[in-house]
DNA sequence: GCACCTCTCTACCACATGGTAGAGAAATGT
DNA sequence: ACATTTCTCTACCATGTGGTAGAGAGGTGC
């Protein structure tokens, strides 16, 4: 029982990292195996097949993600670009500690239709939430006037496609450093005060 | 000579592809011979290696991509903004016609320190010159006053993110249709817009 | 004590992968 | 006409992959 809970964890922690850096298909469950010290025969008997070690992988990420962004948004003021901050925040701020997590979700969306609405079904209810939200408050005039749901679309496509890729910003130059990292993300804050003002 | 170019070229194609939708790892060089029709041998022949034909299909794209920006903006008015207009749709453009395109940009982060090398080294000409445009108008008070390589880098990152990742999107409830892709375009501009006016 | 269940292991398999060896066709130069 | 180079093929190989079979260690209930 306590050991039950512990191999399982360390094998759905290392699969999460190592998916999410590398992609699932370049990822052997050998190298996993490896990675937390069994033998790839425990893998597969807490995992019966890969394919089912991938979707826990996957649903144990949105969860940690949407976790993290939901607490962030409460513990924040009720001003609606605030709130906008926090969450690029949290993002960023999962992003730094473990870049694995977003990842897994441009990971996924490579993957087969059934794991792209997997993905969606898990998203769903924040993704709701979040477009109510926009909507009242543009409503009320404290967000510039647009359809709501393309500006979630629109931040969460921004937030994701710097967050996850500080690799890909070497292509232009950039260096992916805590440092720099930071001051992307406040740029980027600038950038989403500026367009979502009223 | 006539079926020289030919062949190769049609690897070189089915290969950008492949690679850019499914992932360099995930496709087999089996896969790419049977799209083309020729042997594998044959692939083998053109290209020593896989990796060989990685690195060939990265300049191709890369070459293809600065090319098609390039053009928008030379055929484009002097005002900064128009010109970011027409660097976003052009890379959209190319998003719709031949979505494998960006999505290698991507992979390509995604793999070795080498290939990510080469990868900055490539876009290395154009990225100084979008540095320096953006460092002028700003200085004449075109635009919002910025880190000019904060912008290159938050631009490049949006765009990819959307213009990559319509399936990403569904995600957060979009549908990767044409139409849909378009208005994502529209309000992608007007947020750009809004930022970088001075 | 003993059957039972949970957990991890070694040994093995069928298959797909990237890559090699080398032969045969087809164009090309002289 | 002949030799040579260019190009494509079939056959094969070593390796790594996801997955199976089944045995053994260690605790738990009765």
């Amino acid at each position: 029982m306590s050991r039950r809970s512990s191999t399982r964890e360390r094998i759905l922690d290392a699969a999460t990292d190592l998916f999410g850096l590398r992609g699932v298909e370049a990822v052997s469950l050998d190298v996993i195996a490896g990675e937390v010290g069994v033998a790839k025969q425990t893998l597969l008997y807490w995992f019966p097949s890969k394919d089912d070690l991938v979707q826990a992988v996957l649903e144990s990420a949105v969860l940690e993600l949407s976790v993290g962004v939901e607490a962030a948004i409460r513990a924040t003021s009720d001003d609606p670009l605030d709130r906008i901050d926090a969450v690029v925040k949290a993002v960023f701020r999962q992003a730094v500690r473990r870049p694995a997590l977003l990842g897994l979700v441009r990971e996924i969306s490579r993957l087969s239709a059934p794991s792209g609405d997997r993905l969606h079904e898990a998203f769903e209810p924040l993704v709701a939430r979040a477009v109510g939200y926009l909507e009242r408050e543009m409503a009320q005039g404290r967000l510039r006037r647009a359809d709501p749901r393309l500006v979630a679309a629109l931040v969460y496509a921004t937030v994701t496609g710097i967050a996850t890729e500080p690799e890909a910003l070497r292509a232009v130059g950039w260096q992916p450093t805590t440092a720099d990292l930071r001051a992307l993300r406040s740029e980027l804050l600038a950038f989403l005060r500026a367009a979502l003002a009223p």
